[in-house]
DNA sequence: AGCACGCCGACT
DNA sequence: GTCGGCGTGCTC
């Protein structure tokens, strides 16, 4: 490598196909010592200036007309060599241009003019025995006693979250602030470095001989320092986050970092703490509410090595961690690790990727794991399977029943809520225990149900349930199949087939009849509108000023309320017969962590299900807490049909708002399609074109079509190809979305 | 993505 | 003749 080479390789900020490839540009002479792989760029492009990535130096070839790079963007790379590759296998594995995929894994620090406001961690300013002697001498101010010992356990809070974990105003940090029992560091200070022992506060602190033989496993992997997955099954309260944050820590030691993700909904400020209590500042915490500011300060932090342990959701997953080695994905079934707008890629897939090119481990979380990572975690698959069989206070799981609302109908009762469920709540009532009453999120499209036999109208080639159209048309959302609403239940003769869908609004209605001294409180996207009366409400109902709670999806997950004792879900159909080849696994996994909200504190827990489809293994599995027994049923069915695992599905949306257009676009891409497929004569099927479940979103109509294939690199080429042909054709001018094994079709 | 270049129709 | 439609191809 000698001192000649001083052209940059760029890949230009376009997203067009015919411009991804490198661009050559000489490096003026004031720039030599601040360019290097990972640098942003401005360079001049045609008759205007862009961005650019540089990612890599080399000789341009031939008869070009080499310009000069125009600026330095940043003051350091802004990418490891690692995320390079990624980038690369992100564009060919998602079908975007690499610059699109660049933009996806550097979106944390986008806002790069943003304030950039210190980021301030509170820390004791004492440790040991005057710390205890500091604590003393507050007896007169409990609050700033709270705050105190708080920060005592778990260093390395910001301020808001100081005071959030001590249930005080962050006025109560300033005092001791002010007082000198507190101070403001970017970094852990030494003297608390020293006395590790402390800050482990949280948590238990022996290991059950489960999670010793999981972290004995998971730390072997990480001394040798080689790619391995872990697919860790425990039961809801068997003590997974332990786990986590012990292999975390054995991460560290091996002079490593470690990327931990969470769904969304569990990063909450208690999740936090946890963390910073066990690493104190070493902790970055990333996700997408941060301002620009804090989120760039965060990722700084990363990339300079001063935070080794990052929490954050979904996009955390591309931390530039200089050596990255151990990845976890907790909750790893969950849908939300998968972008459902611009770029699908699924943050489990770039964990899993990630590790392999940075050789780092990676430990799939959860109590109900996807299929697609249990099938490759049995019998001599690539991932290695650690089970958590039992809950570390060896307390029972809450007892599960089944209630047939068919039974219920068939006697007359054409209500909300069964008898069961009805006598159930009463009995919790007048104990004084707490429940909570849990609805699916109203089905977008609405499924047709016989009341008398729950006999679920599907199609019979796709085995989706068809939905509900004007005028009595059924229709498959896969293959637009279509039939008419029968008069009678082709089951059982009965009338009483009709397409259904009670919202939380109702039930709350129902409930408040019924119960009228109850105090009941609801909480949907609809009441908890505004940010944070989400958390009052869970608070107040924890404190126990409301006895019913009324909600959807968001109160089934992660969430601790002691005082439950009945969780009634209301129906569990709605997620069963959801027009998706998932909707069974969705069921299971929803039911099972609705289940695992019983019974957290002292008391015994009891769960009752609703259903019309009583006999439907996802809802017996999941009532006797059978994961497997679930897994061997519900793999049978997909084989047969060829769904994932053994299959890959890829989804293209196409969007216009002329309903007109979007149907002889999608009509016209299957036309190309089918040729291309018949053409290279690959196993792969085209299913459709249908209007999509949601068959219009803000004024433009969307369709769809489904391929699936054996092959996931067959379905690749094809797309590929069409969509090139497609971007060809200037009068095409449909947009079309690219979804490779999508979580949904919504 | 922009922008120029170029090859056909209907207009001052 | 020439103004302007948009199909085609290029940008270090």
């Amino acid at each position: 490598m000698g001192e000649t080479v001083s052209f940059a390789e760029v890949i230009v900020d376009l997203s067009s196909r015919n411009t991804d490839r490198v661009f050559h540009y000489a490096i003026p002479p004031d720039y030599r010592d601040k360019i290097a792989v990972g640098s942003m760029v401005t360079v001049p492009f045609g008759n205007r200036h862009l961005t650019g990535y540089v990612v890599g130096f080399g000789i341009p070839p031939g008869e070009v007309r080499i310009k000069e790079i125009a600026g330095v963007i940043d003051e350091g790379p802004v990418f490891t060599p690692e995320l390079l590759e990624l980038a690369r296998w992100m564009a060919e594995n998602y079908l975007c241009s690499t610059a699109e995929a660049f933009a996806r894994i550097l979106s944390p620090r986008l806002q790069v003019k943003a304030s950039r406001r210190a980021d301030v961690l509170v820390y004791p300013a004492l440790a040991g025995a005057e710390m205890e002697k500091a604590l003393s001498l507050l007896g007169r101010s409990p609050k700033q006693l709270a705050v105190l010992q708080k920060a005592a356990g778990c260093p390395g809070l910001t301020k808001s979250e100081l005071a959030a974990a001590a249930m005080t105003s962050s006025k109560t940090v300033d005092a001791l602030l002010k007082k000198g029992l507190l101070k403001v560091s970017a970094v852990m200070p030494a003297y608390l470095q020293d006395a590790p022992g402390d800050m482990i506060k949280t948590g238990s602190l022996t290991l059950n001989q489960d999670q010793e033989a999981a972290l004995r496993e998971i730390s072997a992997s990480l001394d040798r320092g080689r790619f391995d997955v872990f697919l860790l099954h425990g039961i809801t309260g068997s003590g997974k986050t332990e786990v986590y944050l012990r292999a975390i820590a054995a991460a560290l030691e091996t002079g490593r970092q470690a990327v931990a993700l969470v769904p969304e909904i569990s990063l909450t400020p208690q999740m936090v703490e946890l963390f910073r209590g066990r690493f104190g500042g070493q902790v970055a915490v990333l996700h997408s509410a941060l301002s620009g500011g804090e989120r760039y300060q965060e990722w700084r932090r990363v990339k300079e090595g001063q935070a080794s342990v990052v929490l954050g959701t979904r996009s955390a997953v591309f931390a530039p961690c200089p050596r990255p080695g151990l990845f976890i994905i907790d909750e790893e079934h969950e849908p939300s690790y998968k972008q459902d707008d611009h770029m699908r890629y699924h943050a489990r897939e770039i964990a899993l990727k990630r590790a392999q090119l940075a050789g780092a481990v990676v430990v799939l979380g959860s109590a109900t794991p996807s299929l697609e990572s249990f099938s490759r975690a049995v019998s001599g698959g690539p991932y290695k399977l650690l089970k958590l069989p039992r809950r570390v206070d060896e307390r029972p799981l809450p007892r599960v029943r089944v209630i047939d609302l068919r039974q219920e109908i068939r006697e007359g009762n054409r209500g909300i809520f069964s008898r069961p469920l009805l006598y159930a709540l009463n009995g919790c009532l007048e104990r004084g225990g707490q429940a909570i009453l849990f609805l699916n999120r109203r089905g977008y499209s609405t499924v047709v149900v016989c009341r008398e036999c729950g006999l679920v109208l599907k199609c019979p080639r796709c085995d989706i349930s068809l939905t509900y159209h004007l005028e009595g048309r059924l229709r498959c959302h896969y293959c637009n199949h279509l039939a008419v609403l029968p008069g009678l239940c082709p089951g059982c003769g009965s009338r009483y087939i009709r397409h259904f869908g009670a919202g939380t609004q109702k039930v709350e209605e129902e409930a408040r009849k019924i119960f009228p001294k109850a105090r009941i409180v609801r909480m949907d996207s609809d009441s908890t509108a505004q940010k944070g009366s989400h958390q009052k409400i869970l608070d107040a109902f924890r404190d126990g000023l409301y006895d019913i709670l009324i909600g959807t999806q968001m109160i089934a997950k992660g969430l601790d309320l002691p005082g439950v004792t009945l969780v009634g879900v209301i129906n569990a159909d709605t997620a069963l017969h959801m027009p998706d080849f998932r909707a069974a696994e969705r069921t299971f996994q929803l039911l099972t962590q609705v289940a695992g909200r019983a019974g957290r504190g002292g008391l015994p827990g009891e769960v009752l299900i609703q259903t019309y489809s009583p006999e439907h293994y996802s809802i017996s599995a999941a009532a006797a807490h059978d994961y497997e027994g679930f897994y061997r049923s519900e793999m049978a069915v997909r084989r047969v049909l060829g769904y994932p695992p053994f299959s890959h599905l890829a989804r293209l949306l196409f969007t216009h708002e002329d309903e007109e257009e979007v149907r002889k676009g999608a009509e016209k891409s299957k036309e190309l399609l089918d040729r291309l497929v018949s053409g290279r004569n690959c196993r792969v099927e085209i299913l459709g074109p249908a209007p999509a479940p949601l068959s219009k979103i803000k004024g433009h109509f969307r369709w769809q079509l489904v391929l699936k294939g054996r092959r996931r690199e067959n379905i690749k080429e094809i797309i590929r190809e069409g969509l090139a042909e497609l971007e060809r054709d200037r009068r095409f001018k449909v947009a079309v979305n690219v979804d490779i094994n999508p979580q949904g079709m919504f």
